[in-house]
DNA sequence: CGCCACATTGGACTTTGTCCAAGTAAGGGG
DNA sequence: CCCCTTACTTGGACAAAGTCCAATGTGGCG
């Protein structure tokens, strides 16, 4: 996640503390945050970190397309650092846990002409929902 | 959809105003209401019905199945009555257009065994983005 | 018709997110 | 190395979406 930080002092942004621990915590591997999470998080590393911040520094992040916005529940939207590798997701119908997924083929083809409307179709996203292993043993 | 209020009352649902009102607002093709939107087209109805009678409502029609949740837009949760047909849906990204599609081919078949993380997975929802042809002209 | 379990209502409350005026500090130029 | 400019941060007010509840109303059976 560094190599993100290096990228944005490239765009010009201010290196704070504020975004370098919002960076800090949308690293890994499915990871897959709402906002007042993220904000949690980092107000563990920095306290007075607010609110406020997190969700400019996250709109940022996603407007310049190193975040992706997904809405894989139906109430807060999540963060997803994984956004220069596509992939889909995977989550649990339980527990509302997630994982990327890198399914076959394309779904953009499977969508026939006839079926497109006029619509200028650029992107597709894929929710599988299903129960977890956890979950299905409980 | 007066072969849903049949349905409602075979499940010994008490035919309400309010509740007919509901039904009546949820009947078309590509009717993809918020369910502020209901509230409003109902009250142009019945304008004593209440915002909390038509979560209520709502709730009740998607646990029985009648209507699905849709989350295409990160915002309000939209409540679709086509629940009866498989389908997937194309968004217009400018204006949040919103229509059923029917691509080819089965999704779920698409998610390798090695990338099902021992999730029993059951279901698949598929949102296309792209710009609408009225929006593409403007 | 009368009853009562179920349904509706309005408002308070919660969650998620946006906006703003005032204060703070990053970092380039001197 | 310090100062200044300007971008950034902050807390709190506000808004939108949704939930909950006690009081009230009513569908439909007997
Ligand atoms: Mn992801
Ligand atoms: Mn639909
Ligand atoms: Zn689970
Ligand atoms: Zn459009």
């Amino acid at each position: 996640m560094s190599d993100l930080l290096e990228r944005l002092r490239g765009r010009g942004w201010r290196m704070t503390a504020q975004r370098r621990v919002v960076a800090e915590v949308l690293d890994g591997e499915h990871v897959h945050l709402t906002a007042d999470e993220v904000h949690a998080r980092a107000v563990a590393k920095l306290p007075e970190i607010s609110r406020a911040t997190v969700y400019n520094t996250l709109g940022e992040l996603v407007s310049l397309g190193e975040v992706l916005e997904v809405a894989t529940d139906k109430r807060a939207k999540r963060y997803d650092p994984n956004a220069h590798r596509p992939h889909h997701h995977l989550v649990c119908a339980r527990c509302g846990a997630i994982r990327d997924v890198h399914p076959d083929g394309n779904p953009l083809a499977d969508l026939p002409e006839s079926e497109r409307f006029g619509f200028m179709v650029s992107d597709v996203e894929v929710t599988y929902r299903g129960v977890c292993p956890n979950c299905a043993a409980a």
